[in-house]
Parts: C-alpha cells; structure tokens; sequence
DNA sequence: TCTATTTTGTTATAATATAACATTGCAATT
DNA sequence: AATTGCAATGTTATATTATAACAAAATAGA
C-alpha cells in the first residue's frame, strides 16, 4: 500500500520523521542504483527537506555556507541535478525553486499545490487528472513526455485564517 | 460557437492572419475595457505573435531594438506585464517566455503543450482536466487561483519526422 | 490651463544559471 | 603501492532573467 497523497504538513506535525524517512528512501535508492549520495548531496538534500517551502538554488547555497565555507554556485547546481535525476527533490517552475520529493521516487508526474499565503507545497499524484491530459494531448496529437503542473492558490489553514 | 482548441499551427499555416485576428482581439478587448494599446504595446504583442514559439523577454527586446532603438528591459517587462494582465499573452513558467493568447481572453486556465523538438506551443482549454483538478484539490482542502500547466513533449510532425 | 495620473525612459543592480577549466578523490587494475 | 581513468568537487568568470528607483513625457480630467 502506496500513500497517493501527502497533504499539507499542518503547523504542528513533526518534521524530524519527514526529514528522517526521506533520507532512508534516498539512501535506498542510491544503494539500488550505485549512486553515490555524498555528504554534500546529503548535505543539500537535508537543507532542502529542512524547509517546507521551495528554496532557490542561492538560498541552499547560503545555508550550505552559513558556517563559513565558500561554496559556489555551480556546486549547488550540479548537486540539485544529481537529486533531481534522481527523483529525489523536484523543480517547481514557476517558483525557480527546489522542493523535497515526497513520493517513492519513480511514481512521476506529480502535481503540486502551491499555497500562496504559507509558501508550503502539497505533492499529489492524480490518475484521473492524468488521464485528462493524455486524452486531451491525443487530440492535439502531441505525446506527453514532461508534464508541469503547479497549481498556486490557498490552503485550508491559510484561508481558514484570513 | 467558440474554438476550444488551436491545435498546432502546421508548417504551412497562414500566419498573417494568426496576428491578424489576434491583434482584433486585442483592440475590441482594450476598448472595452479602456484599456490604452499603445503604439509600444502593439508593437510587443506584434512581436510576439510574429513568433510560433514562446519569447524571452530579451528576444523580445532584442527584436525591438532591430532598428537601432534603445529600449531597456524595464520597458519590455512593463509592456509584457500590461499584456499578461490583459490575457493577451501567456508566461510559460517552464520556459521564462511569452506567448500569444489563441483564446477569448477571459477563458484562463490554459493547458500548454510544448513540443521539445520545433519548439512551438498549443494552447488548449480543457473542462475534464479543469474537474480532475479541481476534485484533488478539494480532497488536499486546497482553494485553487492560478493553475500552471505546461506539457512537455513532442507534436504530431515533429515525432512522425524522427 | 493646471493638475493628477499613466506611460515611457534611464541607470543601476539584483537574482538566477551556466561555461570552462582545474583539482581532488576514489575505484579498478596491474 | 603505483597507474590509470572517471566521477565529483572546486574555482573563476560570465551569461541570462528580472526589478528597484527615480526622471521625463504624454494624456486625461478638473
């Protein structure tokens, strides 16, 4: 039995077992493929899971500095590729941002809900939606290859708030 | 009776009237609105449309200082914004770029498809992935505003050519 | 006309991303 | 252990995308 949804975290969840459980998937998966998840991966997978928000490449590079050290830019560039081949973080287009991968690593095309007020981001993974779009994409004749679909609004807390 | 899908354009396509009709949106839509399409305005939606494939901000103002002018970036971005505002363009996240608005511009939620290959875009306007959304999202307990949805992948030519 | 507002111009700079090349570390073989 | 090859990281410079802040001009209403 798969979790098809990781919802919103809630104000009050703990984190540490998020951070903890997406570090054992990492690992397994790089145990699987014969990647190699270097302390610097690890490092910025961990500065990444430690936010709930998408983090810019520049602000993952400044906490990986914050003791002093001189990272550049291209470090946190490549390191970001390496975890997003490997389906451990995604990009979120339309924020130029990174965000943990919440879900077993192979189940793609994920949609992303983007709350406007918190910042936080909601991973799912809807059949019924991707059925839509391939039937849509059939009748244009077009051959769905990267899907992005980040859909920015409010979550329950945050408009419960206002 | 409304179009609901432009479909890819075809290599052979009569782009004069593309821009044509595109244009008489534009002006009937500004005049309802009082709305002003400055000669400036024009000339952007003008290069957009000029395009098949989405624009860059810099493209755009690459294209506008052809003949010498000076226009600076603020300009660009500015008169790209008014024309967002308007829906007379589209912003594809995935692609910091802009495209031409093939829709009646109040009907928002677009879906894009972008063929990796010739680099041209359909827009289309689906109810069923609109629903499918629209449904997960009520189940996340998330209030949807602004959807991005940009497919990546090929079209019809492009993958028949290979 | 005068005034307020919108539009456009200008300069500088911020934020995001990559090219190109150097160095280090590590693993496999001898 | 020495050699080799490759993957990972470091370093410098620069490209690309976007905006802040203020000035000038054009335009619409009073």
């Amino acid at each position: 039995m798969i979790s098809r949804d990781k919802n919103f975290p809630g104000r009050d969840h703990d984190h540490g077992v998020c951070i903890e459980s997406a570090f054992e998937r990492a690992e397994a998966l790089c145990r699987e493929r014969g990647a190699k998840l270097t302390p610097l991966r690890r490092r910025v997978l961990e500065i990444i899971w430690e936010s709930h928000t998408p983090l810019g490449a520049y602000d993952v590079l400044q906490r990986m500095n914050a003791e002093g050290e001189r990272n550049a830019p291209p470090t946190v560039y490549r390191t970001l590729d390496f975890l997003l081949k490997h389906g451990l973080i995604h990009r979120i287009e339309s924020m130029n941002a990174f965000v943990g991968c919440a879900m077993s690593a192979d189940a793609h095309r994920a949609l992303f809900f983007i709350c406007r007020d918190c910042g936080n981001v909601a991973e799912t993974h809807s059949e019924a939606i991707g059925e839509a779009i391939e039937a849509s994409a059939t009748r244009a004749g077009f051959l769905v290859e990267t899907p992005v679909m980040e859909i920015s609004g409010r979550c329950q807390e945050c408009y419960d708030d206002e």
